[in-house]
RNA sequence: CCCUUUAAA
């Protein structure tokens, strides 16, 4: 096994794909399954990486065979790296592919698909997992909402990034905090509306919300892009 | 630079 192990692993870091799959036929009829639970999941690393995910999805399965736990926190940061490198919809297909292993995905995960859809547009498919996550036993959390939000206001539906806002308000989940109000005022800084962000901001300032260094970023970077620099001044005099 | 998830540059 020991042969087949390094063998395998030097197969993927060549970038031989192929005969690294070949060798994994080989080594499972040799019997050495049972013993490569940690050489499955650098495959599964590697073939995911090479956009196997054919293949990615059968050793999987191989696993969930061997009774091998893989907890979400080892294969979030694989969702992640995808997301990272614009291949959400990859993303998505290898979620799919983890759903057959034992352990559950958690807020994090679709915290992580649901940002990736968010920035390539797809903010309604983001819309769909946030409904999709209570049936896995999964609460969206501040941070899945504050993702929401942002990916509404980055294609300039700030009616419904408001109205998720007022839904936090209102609701008893959880409140908005400092990134909820900053993310909205940074979208209507970027379309020029610097009323609409500064009350906003009077609004965030009423409700005991501390502005961070990056709410007044937002705000005199969108002041100065519409040359007022008067405002701009008197918002950097508050801080 | 980051390196399991959210706001500016």
């Amino acid at each position: 096994f020991a042969t087949y192990n390094w063998m395998i692993r030097s197969f993927c870091q060549m970038g031989l794909h192929d005969l690294a799959q070949v060798l994994f036929g080989y080594m499972r009829s040799d019997g050495h399954l049972a013993e490569s639970s940690e050489l499955l999941w650098f495959m599964v690393t590697a073939f995911v990486h090479a956009r196997r995910f054919d293949f990615a999805g059968k050793l999987l399965s191989e696993l969930r065979g061997l009774g091998v736990q893989i907890t979400p926190f080892v294969y979030n940061n694989l969702l992640n790296e995808l997301v990272k490198s614009n291949q959400v919809h990859e993303a998505v297909i290898l979620f799919k592919d983890f759903l057959v292993l034992e352990s559950s995905p958690d807020t994090w995960t679709f915290n992580i698909l649901i940002r990736g859809l968010c920035r390539v547009g797809e903010v309604d498919r983001a819309f769909e997992f946030l409904n999709d996550m209570e049936s896995f036993g999964c609460s969206p959390d501040i941070v899945t909402y504050n993702t929401l939000i942002n990916g509404l206001c980055r294609i300039n539906d700030f009616d419904r990034g408001l109205g998720l806002l007022q839904e936090l308000q209102s609701g008893s989940g959880c409140c908005p905090d400092v990134v909820s109000y900053t993310s909205i005022m940074s979208g209507f800084c970027k379309s020029g509306q610097l009323e609409d962000a500064y009350s906003l901001f009077q609004e965030m300032v009423g409700s005991g919300i501390k502005p961070s260094i990056i709410t007044f970023n937002v705000l005199i970077d969108g002041y100065g892009k519409i040359n007022d620099m008067v405002a701009a001044e008197a918002v950097y005099e508050k801080m």
